[in-house]
Formats: structure tokens, sequence, C-alpha cells
DNA sequence: CTGGAGAATTGGATCGTTACAATCGTTTGG
DNA sequence: CCAAACGATTGTAACGATCCAATTCTCCAG
């Protein structure tokens, strides 16, 4: 807890009103902190006109409110918002709980949150988990602390929402972003993940590809789940059956996908193609395939999920299904803005839809490769 | 501004003490907030005594300690960190603003600021500018009305020292990050920009490359120029002289950068190599390269700045200058903690190392290529 | 049984702001 | 000339915690 003492001089009896204020003004200026009440005092009015100056409130003549203006501006005085929302129980900040800042997609997340509430005249309390429910749950504790207005979560991988229920209590409103997370009574903003990855699925099989892999991502992930459910969707409409090990589990890490490349190709029939469970895995394949020998998109076939920066610009540029995490940030915190203003809206389940961006590395089935055994 | 009124009973003046307090817990217990004072009337006692239980003070008695723990479990208190915080004119938080999360070199530093504030029991309140000295003054304004114990403010372009000295005040400490920033008295935490490009610059030439372009950047940024200057120290130390068509300027992106490989080769003598601005440019020359026949790596050598991600995993992988952004986080963290406990330390200037890391987009000079005209 | 030293507890003022009712001038209509 | 109406301003009590001095409780030595 961070404690500055300030020994800050409390009059002595002896001075009156005026004397006193000097005297701090001049011995300890650089201290203190200027308040409303001496924007007050310094030209003359009562600390409720000052306030209602500050909220803009008409109720001041034009006069005295440039006066007061101009003290303001001279003193350098800085509202103090922590009090007026302690007297006005209100709160002008939103908190938001992410995995890890250093994950481009939470990071465009966030951006877009932080854009939405900046604009809105409200700030940002950071919170970050590195997925453990641990941290979530002391996190979460210490934001509330500070008395969010609302809070914007991304769940931890397992975490309980009875629990995180609990923790909040009914009080303060909360958005759940991007995992299902039962237990109470809370908005939700996901991505359409499955038809995300039908999507994709079909495109590699407009393109001729019938041996397509699932590659990538954790099994108890509950968006990887849904992702490979698409998956399966898409092949089974076409009649087409996943051999086992066209399943690939790994972490959704480039390097971790590199190193497991490799067993997609242990037994035939191999995959000519893949749909992947994020770009992140998709560019390890693609460096992966490329240390084999195999050029992705021209050999092999890769699709990615998330349509983060680099997708573009790697080689080759990635096809991938976007999902957009700004503007899902943006949204975010529109509707939990919404709610705040109105806790009363009707509880909603926002899926974000999700758009196939066709690249080089998803390319047709070559014949030659496509017959072979 | 975030409002909501509740419409909450005041007791009327019938009721006396008791009846009031049950009268509220049926009809708005989920409505109103649980206070101190619940605490300390559901276990009758005084609300100094639950105060000094949440101090963690060793003057309760163990057993009074017990009971009102449970008590504040029982009706789920949540601490008001703002309103101890007026009280004790203190702060728990701590702003950070930077230039744009989506940006990973600024995401990873995020995280390893929030990281460590979050180890301190510090929160994080956030702010972005979008790298404009307006938005950046609005940021400040509206972060400053929260009183954060400090500030790390990473400074938009063409930000003005005396100006934003004269709107955080005296009061809070300021941490400036990643760029000189004149006009105030405040840390500086930098990186060794001249050092790492003159590193990268000397890596080049003891592979036996002379000459040596330099990509990317835009000429006003401080960072940008502090780099070039360590290129043309270690240039000059070589007795290379640089050819004027060697030092391209572009906007610090990929794609900006893939679109100006170009501008290298319109005339001889043409560069075998490059110390590029950023990791962003150097992938973005990589690509040019590519798309033009020649291939990073083997035909041309490369040399990026950050060591971001996907540096690792490029192709081929780049040798660039690590600066490690999230030790950097925790580092100005750390720092800004120490001085808001003790706000009379010593003025610091901390320039953070650089260190190469080589892979392979880093060649030696071919013979036949370094012979040819 | 009493005095008094600690230990444990508490009342009340306070942090910086705002809501509310009350006040003070001015003006206007009757 | 008074009442009412209005516009502008203000005194005071909160908000939810903490600090400080003062009080009460314990317990033991004499």
């Amino acid at each position: 807890m961070l404690r500055r003492r300030m020994q800050c001089n409390h009059g002595s009896p002896s001075m009156h009103g005026l004397e006193r204020y000097k005297f701090m003004s001049r011995r300890s200026l650089s201290r203190r902190k200027i308040t409303l009440r001496d924007i007050a005092q310094g030209c003359g009015v009562s600390p409720a006109t000052v306030s209602l100056v500050l909220q803009r409130s008409p109720l001041v003549r034009t006069t005295t409110r440039a006066r007061i203006e101009a003290e303001i501006e001279r003193q350098g005085y800085v509202y103090n918002r922590a009090a007026a929302n302690l007297r006005q129980r209100t709160s002008s900040s939103v908190a938001l709980i992410v995995n890890d800042l250093s994950n481009p997609f939470f990071a465009e997340f966030a951006a877009g949150v932080d854009e939405a509430l900046a604009a809105a005249g409200c700030v940002t309390l950071l919170g970050s988990t590195g997925e453990s429910t641990e941290r979530q749950r002391a996190v979460l504790a210490s934001l509330l602390e500070h008395a969010p207005a609302g809070i914007i979560l991304s769940p931890a991988e397992g975490s309980d929402g009875d629990a995180i229920a609990r923790l909040v209590g009914a009080h303060t409103p909360l958005l759940v972003f991007n995992r299902e997370l039962g237990g109470g009574e809370w908005d939700l903003l996901a991505l359409d993940n499955r038809r995300g990855a039908r999507l994709a699925t079909g495109h590699l099989l407009a393109l001729g590809h019938r041996r397509i892999a699932f590659f990538g991502g954790h099994r108890d992930s509950s968006s990887c789940r849904e992702r490979r459910d698409g998956y399966l969707d898409a092949m089974s409409a076409a009649a087409c059956a996943p051999e086992p090990q066209w399943l690939i589990e790994t972490a959704p890490t480039r390097l971790e996908a590199a190193r497991q490349v490799g067993a997609l190709f242990v037994r035939d029939p191999a995959p000519t193609a893949a749909v992947c469970y994020n770009d992140a895995v998709a560019l390890g394949l693609q460096l992966g395939l490329a240390a084999r020998g195999r050029q992705p998109g021209r050999d092999f076939a890769v699709v990615g999920f998330d349509d983060i920066p680099e997708a573009a610009v790697s080689l080759p540029p990635l096809t991938t299904i976007a999902t957009d995490p700004r503007a899902r940030g943006r949204q975010a915190a529109e509707r939990i803005l919404a709610r705040v203003a109105d806790p009363d809206l009707a509880i909603a389940r926002t899926i974000a839809p999700a758009r196939l961006v066709v690249r080089e590395s998803s390319c047709p089935l070559l014949e030659s490769k496509g017959v072979r055994q």
C-alpha cells in the first residue's frame, strides 16, 4: 500500500482565516494540494458555488463563473474525482481484466475498450490474470475495491462462474468476453467461433481439399472446442471423415505449433490442408512446413483464425478468419456503459460475426498431390 | 460522466437505529452497498474497530478480530479504497499512458508495468494517446483527476515538456519512458538506442559488409534519430561513408517499409545490408526484398531493432537488438513506486541496455556480390 | 480490595466534494 | 407598497473510511 505522509501545518488557533491561507500558500504551495475550498476562498465565494461551476450548472451568474474559472486556472486546481464519486455514489472507471496484454488479440481488444471508454470520459482500470484463476480472483478483488462502475472480464480458463458472481456481487455490472461463463446474470460478448471455423473449412473444401486437418489449440479451451466443432460441422456436411491424426493439440504459440508439424504426416493418408486454432499456430505451421520442405500456400493450404496484424505480411500472407478485436473492445465498452446507465437492460448474449479473409496461404488442391495415394 | 441514482429510502424520523437497519437490509440489500458501519453494527462494535481489523492492526483482540472477519465474510463487504485514500491523502493507483497498445512493444511494456504494480498491490490506470499531443493532454488531465500516486508516460511525438509539467504539477511524480522530454524534474527510463544501433552496425561490418543502409523510421522521431546516430558512429569508426540514398525514411510500419524497398537500389553503389529502425520495418524490408527476387539472409543482410515476438519466427529469423520491453515495464513501475515511497530521491536518468540477438537474417557478405562493381 | 499499567475499544473530527434546503437580493404584478 | 417570483448564492450534512485522543476494560501486584 502506498502511503505518503505530508507534514502539513495545521493552522494554530491564533491565526484567523486569511492569514492562515497566506501562510499555507507561501510555505507549502508545492506540498499541499489545491482544493475547491482554496478556489472559493481565493475569489470570495462559497465552495458550493465553485462546485456548481465545475458541474457546468446554469445557475451561476456569468461574471461569477468567469471569475472562478480564472482562479481555477491561476491556482492550477485539479478536480478530485474520487471525492466527488464518494459523495455522489458513482464511479467514473471501468475495470478491464484480460489474460495477457502481450497476446496481440487482447492488446487490440484492450485498445478498443480504452478508446471507447476514454471517449465517454471514463477511465480504464487494467488487470491481467495470466490465465490463472487464482490471480484472477486476486485481481478482481483488488479492482473491486476501487469501485468501478462496471467490469469487462475475459475469464481465465477454468473460471468458476459462481465464485465470480459471489465476488463481484449484484452491484457491479459484469460483461464477460470471449468465453462462456455460467453461474450469474451477465452480458456476454463472444466470437462466432463455430461459424468462423465452418467458414474456414468450407473455403478449403471449395478449393478441392478433402483431407483437412484441425491444427493446434488446447483441448480444454472453450474457444478451441467451438472452433473444432465448426470444423467438424463442415467436414461432416461435406461427408469427409477426419482421421484421428488430423486433429493435433498444441499450446497456442508459434513455437509449440512449429514443433508439432511432424505429427500431421506420421501416417497416411496425410492431410493437404489445415484449419488452425489461431494465427499464431498457423504461422508456426507455415514455419514447420517450410522447414520440412513443403511450401505453405503451394504444397499445403493453411487457414488461420483472428487476423492478427502479422497475418497480412507473413510468407505467404495468411488466409484467416477476422474477428476485429479492436471493434469488439469498443463494442464491449459501449455495452457496459449502456448497462451502467440503465441497470435494468435485458441480459444480452452477443455473438460477434467472423469473416473470411482470403490471402495466399490457402491454395487449391494440387492435382498431382491430390491423386497420389 | 456516469451517474446511477439509487432510490435509497432515507429512514424516516420515527424509526430508531436497529429497525431502520433491518428495514434497509431487507428492502434494499441488493441495492445499497455494505459499508464498514454495517459490519460494525452487525457485530456490535464501533466502526473504528472494524477499521483496525481491516488494517491488520495488532491492537484488536484475537476473538474480536475473528468475529469481525466472519461478519465481513458473511455480508460480503468490499473495502472502499477511494474513501480510505481520501482520508489518508494517499493513492493506490498509478497511471500508465502509452502511445498505442496495438503496438506490441508498448503492449509488452504495459504488461510489465501492470505485473509489477499488481505485485505491489497497486492498480493501473490506463490511457492511450495515439501519438497525438492533444489527446495526450486530455488523457493526462482525465487521469490526474483520479489522483494517481504516480504517472508513467511514454510521451507522444512532439510533446511539450513545459506544458506537461504545468499540467501534472509538482505533486505527482512522473516517469518519462522511451523519449527525452525536457522541461521538468522527472525520472527518465530510455533505451540505449545509440549503442544498440552501433552494435547492429558493428555486427554487419564484422560480417564483411561495407555498403550498409539505415532503413526506415521518421526523421523527426527522437528514437529514430538516436538509432541513426549510432549507425553513423559505427560507420565513421569503420571509415565507411554512407551514400545519401542508403538513408531511407518510411513510416514505421511493415507495409510502408515494404513499399520503399526499391529506393535502396535506384542508384549504384547499392547497399548489401541494412540496419533497420525497428523490427516492423525490418520485416517489411525482408518482404520487399523477397518480392524483388533477393533473398534476405543470403543476398542481403538485415538487422532489426526491438526483438518483437515475430522476429524469432520470421523467414528468415531476424537478427535484431533486444530491448525487453516487459522488463522495462517492470523497471518503470518499480522506479515510480520507489519515488512515491520517497519523493526526495534524486532524479535518475536510466538508460536500459540493448543487446544483439543474432539470427539468420544477417548473413556474411557474399564475395561475388561484394566485388561486383 | 485497590491502584494503576497495559490492552482494547470508541467518539468525533476529518479528507474533498456534492445535494438539499434555506437565504438573500431584485424585480414584477396587482 | 407588499407579495410573490425569480435568480444567485450559501450553510450544512452527508459519502465511507481513518486518525487521534480519550475512554473503558483487564488483570495483577501490593
